[in-house]
Parts: structure tokens; C-alpha cells; sequence
DNA sequence: CAATTGATGTAATAACATAACATATTGAAT
DNA sequence: ATTCAATATGTTATGTTATTACATCAATTG
């Protein structure tokens, strides 16, 4: 999918997502940016909702937050299934592409006839920093 | 780990999850136990933080809900990293276990130098009966 | 210009989870 | 048996995350 233009709730959420060091929080983002109009939860979520389906925000679903792409310019959708390191102390979040992992989890849900929609991996620890 | 002997609200709560049919959210669990005198969420969510360290339960994050193991007498903690293929349409679960995808996922993180701690594949989709 | 569609605004509420504090139970050491 | 510590439980309140319902606005198009 090719991203669209994006609208001015969708870009202001964007922003915050890409300036910040790692995952935020839908309430968290809510709160940068009552300055610039936001008054309500809803108005989030729906911006988040559109980013989501462009493929240029994550969803983090271990930790209910949400992170801009690792990947700019690029269309994450075009990469299979993404993996997340997620630093527990620190908050950093690295992306992953493996196409062996897709190929064995997908293999297996074939084998269960099982249709899979959308995958989540994610895993939490610590960073090299935090873990020293 | 091996598995302690219940207390009385560890049991009940790790009934309901047996005899239920799919995961169960922790206001489900609390709602079904309301006749033996559960009154408030911690109950539940007490229950469940011990089942889980025993590995008799799974959390799934995507979905906010709760699980019973579906390998009965068996030490989850001892089969590595589960997959989990939830049903969207009945929300059926089953459970997986790949060597070789735990085997690139520490891989990867390792040269990462991440220290990893707790691990969350899911795959949501439809099962072979609801995709029909 | 009406009609449709997509975006936005607002209030209320639902759903999920934990903090803080009190009490009770259990089990081991004396 | 009694004391002590540790664990489990009960209760209230609150914090956090997400959605429903409904109204309004803006752009597009027939």
C-alpha cells in the first residue's frame, strides 16, 4: 500500500510518534499534544487507526503503545512479519525481518488451516545499555 | 519450575479457565466466580499472576485475555517460546512450539546484545471451521 | 446545489489493571 | 502450643486503555 497524504490529526500524531525515543501510549500522546488542539482520546485512536493500516506506526500490543516505523520511507507491510525487541528499562524498541521465522510459523498455521490475519512478536528485556 | 499446590482462589480460577472453551478476560473470570465469593478484580488478577509464574496459564496480549495450558501435567516454561494461533471469529487457541524460530529469534537478539526476558508470538486469524 | 463520503469534535462509558491498606491463614522455629 | 514471618486474601478506590454514540464540518462529485 502507498501511503496518502495525511491529514492534519494523522501528521501531528505522526510527528509525535517520530520525534519521540520510543513507544508512546495513546494518552501519552494525547497529552503533547492538547497544545496543539487535541482534547480527547477518540481523536488519537483514529489517527493511530489510519497510520496503522498505512503501515508507518506499529502497534506494541505487550505494552499497549505504539511506535513510528524503523524503516522511512519504506512500506512495512512489503516486509512480512516484523519481530520487536522492546527494552523493558529504557523503552528503545529495534525491528526484525526474518523470512525463515515467516516460512515457519507460516508453514505451521497452513498445516492447521488456520487463515492468519495479522502476527505479533514481540519481545521484552534488556537493552545492551540497560543490561550493563 | 515444578507446580505447587494450588490455593483455594488459584484453583477456582484455574477451573474456569479448563472448563472454558477459549481465553477468558480477567472481568469474565471475576463474573463467573461471583458465586463463590469473588468480589473484586485483584482476586482474579492475583490467581492469575501465580498461574502464570507456574505456567499452567498463558497470557495473550493481543487480545487482554487468559488461557489454560493446553499441555495438561507438562512445565510450559520448559518448552521455549509458544506461538499461539488465536481464532478471531470463536476465539479457539492453539498452541506451538518451534526450535528453530526460538532458535533465529535468540539469535537475532543476541547479536543485539539484548537480554531477552518474556517472548510473545501470536498469530489472530480465523480457524479452519470459522474460515469456511 | 444536494448528496455522499471521510475527517473531526465532544461526552459518556466500557474494559482492563494496579495501589494502598487491612485482615486472615499457614507453616516453621522455638 | 506460641510466636513469628511469609503468603494469601478481602476491600475500596483509583489509574489506565479503548470504544460507543452522536453531532458537526469539509471536500468531492453527480
Amino acid at each position: 500500500m502507498t501511503t496518502p497524504q495525511l491529514t492534519k490529526n494523522q501528521s501531528l500524531v505522526f510527528d509525535v510518534l517520530e520525534k519521540a525515543e520510543g513507544p508512546l501510549s495513546a494518552y501519552t500522546i494525547l497529552d503533547k499534544l492538547r497544545d496543539h488542539g487535541f482534547r480527547a482520546p477518540l481523536q488519537v485512536y483514529r489517527a493511530l487507526e489510519k497510520l496503522l493500516e498505512y503501515g508507518v506506526v506499529h502497534r506494541l500490543e505487550s505494552i499497549n503503545s505504539f511506535v513510528a516505523c524503523a524503516h522511512p520511507g519504506d512500506d512495512c507491510h512489503s516486509h512480512g512479519i516484523v519481530a520487536f525487541a522492546i527494552c523493558e528499562s529504557c523503552g528503545q524498541v529495534m525491528e526484525f525481518h526474518d523470512h525463515e521465522v515467516d516460512h515457519r510459523l507460516m508453514a505451521w498455521v497452513r498445516g492447521q488451516k488456520f487463515k492468519p490475519a495479522k502476527t505479533t512478536i514481540e519481545i521484552r528485556g534488556l537493552c545492551e545499555a540497560c543490561a550493563a
